[in-house]
DNA sequence: TCTGGGGTCCTAGGACCC
DNA sequence: TCTGGGGTCCTAGGACCC
């Protein structure tokens, strides 16, 4: 058995954690640059404010209801949820950390216990310490408890819990569902399936399995045999080390200067330089892109991008601006707005690992001495920015200046920072 | 004025190896 | 008359997730 954990509207919770007034509310919390609707309450469903529609266009449905609009605040999302998985965790000793408001529990063993209970237990527990509504799904697969989990969103009677106990329960729950609305069927797919008369989770699940196998392909099969009840999708218990490590942002105003432009590339190259020895790997390629508004019109469009080869792979923020740095003036072209830029940081070797000091062919000292010391010099940099705070310390490219993003409604970071706390209170 | 930011996996096809 | 059999690696594109 596997249970879904999964948080109510999270980011907008987050906010009401901290300011219950917005409880009785419509509350969203936009994008990055504050361009989307990227969470919403259910007031904010109810008016008719769709996930992922640009905030512009519903500026006046947003004045006339008095939403509570916020700006994205993902330092004090990202500090909640591991306050979430944190009690979680004392509830099953196999979890997976699926997303930053999704968690599955392993159940196996659990037989002497009302799965249902307990689940009603871990839902009180849970809002107890962190002030976080949680809905939980159970089935005999993750694409069950899946299922599970939208029904106890989806129906108030349940009190947000599900659980898929018989094949009675299964073939209920799957009558219900929209195949759209399966875990692993998206837009695409359910396009197609429609086309063919397939419309609910029941009716794929019906299909024959080499049909299935040749139109979606492995992953289609997979999600039919578990809806099944037959478990392919184990819980990863150890998350796998990251392929690919990005960091880009959208700007509020459209950078034309290179300088701009610079100064934003060697920002993202330290946050990514930071997040690859978060990790514990290194990056043996680069790619910077830069690019204008694809709303722009067609003439005035640019998307420009290189990808640099680094001789050894490498976590150092200071090695990676300067590839950086040469991929960014290979790729700029004068006379465009870019609208966007980010780093793409790929071709990932674990650090400490043998393989990263042994492999390059040039390197003349068998001790790596430049090596040894730039581990500490980054060692240093991420001790003092973890106790005084991100960017307390930083090279001199990495400035903040030539571009922004639009960031007007920002809640105070209530749990990662003393100074907001401080204003708070004054 | 104005449209996010991360990720993963799979497949097909080409280039290449012996 | 009529072109083997077994691989790997890389890339692009398409699909999906939150």
């Amino acid at each position: 058995m596997f249970a879904l954990v999964d948080c109510n509207n999270f980011y907008v919770s987050c906010e009401r954690v901290f300011n219950p007034a917005l409880c009785e509310r419509p509350v969203v919390v936009l994008s990055n640059n504050d361009g989307c609707f990227i969470a919403r309450s259910e007031e904010a469903k109810a008016i008719g404010l769709g996930m992922g529609a640009p905030a512009f266009k519903s500026e006046q449905l947003l004045r006339r209801h008095k939403v509570a609009v916020y700006s994205a605040n993902f330092a004090l999302y990202g500090d909640m949820s591991a306050r979430v998985m944190n009690t979680l965790a004392g509830y099953s000793s196999d979890i997976e950390i699926y997303s930053i408001d999704e968690c599955f529990l392993g159940l196996d063993g659990f037989g002497r216990f009302d799965l249902d209970e307990y689940a009603r237990d871990i839902r009180r527990t849970v809002r107890r310490n962190t002030g976080i509504p949680v809905s939980i799904g159970i089935g005999p697969t993750k694409t069950l408890a899946k299922a599970a989990n939208r029904m106890a969103k989806k129906n108030p009677a349940l009190q947000g819990v599900a659980f898929l106990r018989s094949e009675a329960d299964m073939h209920a729950a799957l009558k219900n569902i929209a195949v759209e609305d399966v875990w692993g069927i998206g837009r695409r797919y359910a396009a197609f399936l429609h086309q063919r008369d397939i419309h609910t989770a029941l009716d794929f699940s019906r299909l024959p399995g080499p049909w299935v196998r040749k139109h979606l392909h492995v992953t289609g099969a997979r999600v039919q045999e578990e809806l099944n009840g037959r478990s392919c999708l184990a819980l990863e218990l150890v998350r796998p080390a990251k392929q690919t490590i990005c960091t880009s942002r959208s700007f509020g105003d459209a950078v034309t200067e290179y300088e701009g432009l610079q100064h934003a590339v060697a920002h993202f190259t330290s946050k990514c330089a930071f997040k690859l020895r978060r990790e514990g790997s290194k990056a043996s390629m680069l790619t910077v892109f830069a690019c204008t508004s694809p709303f722009a019109p067609k003439t005035g469009r640019y998307w420009g991008t290189r990808t640099i080869a680094l001789p050894e792979a490498s976590n150092d923020t200071i090695v990676l601006l300067a590839a950086a740095e040469r991929a960014l003036a290979a790729l700029f072209r004068e006379g465009y707005g870019y609208k966007k830029a980010g780093v793409i940081a790929g071709g990932m070797v674990p650090g400490g690992s043998p393989e990263q000091t042994a492999l390059s062919l040039f390197q003349e000292d068998p001790v790596p001495e430049k090596q040894l010391r730039s581990g500490m010099v980054m060692e240093a940099l991420d001790r003092l920015n973890a106790r005084y705070g991100p960017g307390t310390l930083r090279l001199a490219s990495d400035l903040r200046s030539g571009w922004k993003q639009r960031q007007g409604r920002l809640s105070p970071h209530y749990t990662t920072s003393w100074n907001d706390i401080i204003e708070v209170r004054a």
